[in-house]
DNA sequence: TATATTTATCGTAATATTGCAATAAAATGA
DNA sequence: TCATTTTATTGCAATATTACGATAAATATA
């Protein structure tokens, strides 16, 4: 008990999920504005940009590396981590086809 | 320790995650699956549709339904569950967002 | 080589999530 | 009223997440 039980869901589900859970936590959604609002995409300054300790935002980044949102290249020592955009065109297309099925549907009851 | 920071983030970085979060589990993808699936937004056999114990799931659906992305209607002694438009439009929008401002920046680095 | 800089990892405490059996609650029909 | 059906809630165990101090690892520079 306790672990979701991956196995019992298709792959586009477990991927969708996966994807979500990697945005499902403020800091890491932080972390994608800023990415988005600094011109070159910029290091380890994100850590100066959030409101918690270098490790915790490691992790973070850590996270939205293994789900594939980001991606970071070396840089000297430092680190320059940015979006990778087929992740986000992944989940972006999933909610734009309920978005589509919706309005074919136009609500029937609720 | 161990619970997440929100007050140090924005609305929109909390209001993101929070919808995020609802769909960062396969159960709960599968459950928007199904709700699309079906031509009357049918109610509780969506118990029978999930690999999952009937607590398990109706707990899934409250999370869905606090999450704002499911709204349900009692309906006798079932109750009909079906999508919340505007909740798939804001979250829809925000990847759309990063999309269109991805394509604009065409990746520097990495 | 020694030091500074930057990022990652380890260890651990606090909290949250997941899942289900048991049970309650609410409405219907006999 | 009593059984049936359907959904929600409670209580609990297993597991996952979040956060951070301490420390390690890697690279650059003096």
């Amino acid at each position: 008990m306790g672990a979701t039980k991956t196995e019992h869901f298709t792959d586009k589900q477990n991927a969708i999920a996966k994807l979500a859970k990697a945005m499902a936590h403020p800091a890491r959604v932080a972390i994608i504005d800023y990415l988005l609002s600094v011109d070159t995409c910029i290091c380890g300054d994100i850590v100066n940009e959030l409101p918690l300790a270098q490790p915790t935002v490691s992790q973070h980044l850590k996270e939205l590396k293994e789900a594939g949102i980001i991606k970071g290249s070396i840089d000297g020592t430092s680190i320059c981590y940015c979006i990778d955009e087929l992740a986000i065109l992944e989940i972006q297309k999933y909610f734009e086809e309920i978005s589509n099925n919706l309005n074919i549907k136009k609500n029937i009851c609720c």
